[in-house]
DNA sequence: AGATTACTTTTGAAAGC
DNA sequence: GCTTTAAAAAGTAATCT
């Protein structure tokens, strides 16, 4: 019996924040290697750290937006190669610039597959959504904390909207008590 | 204050012949499609019901009017894909399913998901195959529902799966390929829900 | 008949159309 | 509403060998 809560595993983290200052991006995409910059198709310019993983969005107003990062920390450490990138090229950049994470998505495993029709009428066809036509997930909304759930066939799912780790625990602990209840686990 | 009566008289026949383009657009796909009145007229419900929610702002009348009759159809019982609706409108797919989704979330439709078995007469009898082999599909998909096999599944793609296997069973063979023409599926999915099935049945051949 | 690649769903921020 | 980024889940699909 593994607790389906330490199954959990952070797949990407969203988190914003910025540097102080106006960019001319223009420049910024000529300097910096990697950068992809196609302000007709977006107006951010896109660029890519290796270790950890992540992409960081550059907007006009300084503005910046990591994806892609496995932890908090790693979203740090990205953002700290940002930074320093653009000191590189004599761009100022604030001392600490606050960092928000906006959203972690994290993956967990149920342990058991669960018949997501009776899913579906037990939790109430008002609040979900499941059409295996269109999506094989179940999407579940919790109102706290406030995320969204795919549930799978499998007994793996998906959390993801939470703002902190504890969200998709506390997440995973109300799906799992919910289907008990309902007698829809085992 | 003349202006103003003018513009009201203006806005509502607007809004009348919106609906009656709604409501003959309804029409027509559900000729095409070949559904009964019943549904045209559930369909027609739920668009009006839609309209009085003012759900159609930022959306096209015509997705609308198609998400409700792929509504109605599976209210009815007879639900028609999302492949086939789209067939009959000028709306695609991914727009028909996520506009059906909107309402349906809005209105409280509370629909349940597609049971396999509704497909089965209609596909069955496109492909001319007996009662028994209808029966036996439907056994197949009862069986194998009941044993958690369909959770996460496209509801078409069982539902050719467990008729293809009948039709071996009843030794009245369609190919793959045939059944997978009428159910808009690929063979590969025919293959995977058939190799599911029969292990799950304990049918061997 | 595989294998690959790619698309479906959810979430969040950014700036601009 | 759209555009872009990344990521997981599992199903379906298109394409190539």
């Amino acid at each position: 019996m593994t607790d389906p809560k330490d199954t959990i595993n952070i797949e990407n983290v969203v988190a914003s924040t910025g540097i102080g200052q106006e960019l001319d991006l223009q420049s910024v995409a000529m300097d910096l290697e990697g950068a992809d910059y196609d302000p007709e198709q977006f107006p951010g310019l896109v660029y890519r750290t290796q270790n950890p993983k992540s992409a960081a969005l550059i907007f006009r107003s300084g503005k910046i937006v990591c994806t892609g990062a496995k932890s908090t920390d790693d979203v740090h450490e990205s953002l700290r190669i940002v930074f320093d990138k653009l000191r590189e090229l004599q761009i100022q950049v604030n001392e600490d610039p606050e960092i928000v994470v906006q959203n972690i998505v994290t993956s967990a495993d149920l342990g058991r597959n669960l018949n997501l029709n009776a899913i579906a009428i037990g939790l109430g066809l008002e609040n979900i959504e499941y059409e295996p036509e269109q999506f094989p997930g179940l999407v579940y909304r919790l109102d706290d904390p406030e995320v969204v759930a795919l549930l799978f066939g499998s007994g793996k799912l998906v959390i993801t909207g939470g703002k902190k780790p504890k969200d998709a625990e506390h997440a995973v602990d109300k799906i799992v008590s919910r289907l008990e209840d309902l007698g829809l686990l085992e | 204050r003349l202006r103003k009566w003018q513009e009201r008289i203006r806005t509502k026949d607007a809004g009348e012949r919106n609906l009656q383009f709604a409501l003959s657009e309804i029409d027509r796909m559900a000729s095409a499609l070949g559904v009964p009145r019943s549904v045209r007229e559930v369909a027609s419900v739920i668009y009006r019901r839609a309209l009085k929610e003012d759900l159609i702002r930022g959306r096209s009348i015509e997705g609308v009017a198609t998400s409700a009759l792929y509504a109605a159809c599976r209210k009815e019982g007879i639900p028609r894909s999302l492949e086939e609706i789209s067939e009959v409108s000028r709306v695609e797919r991914k727009e028909i399913g996520r506009t059906y989704r909107y309402i349906s979330q809005e209105l409280g439709l509370e629909m349940r998901p597609v049971d396999p078995k509704k497909y089965v007469p209609r596909f069955c009898s496109e492909l001319e195959l007996s009662e028994e082999v209808q029966t036996k599909a439907n056994e197949i998909i009862e069986k194998t529902a009941e044993e958690g096999l369909l959770s996460g599944k496209s509801p078409t793609g069982y539902a050719a799966a467990a008729i293809y296997a009948a039709s071996l069973l009843c030794n009245e063979k369609k190919t793959q390929r045939e059944v997978a023409d009428v159910a808009q599926v690929t063979e590969v999915t025919i293959r995977n829900r058939y190799q599911e099935q029969i292990e799950a049945m304990g049918i061997h051949g």
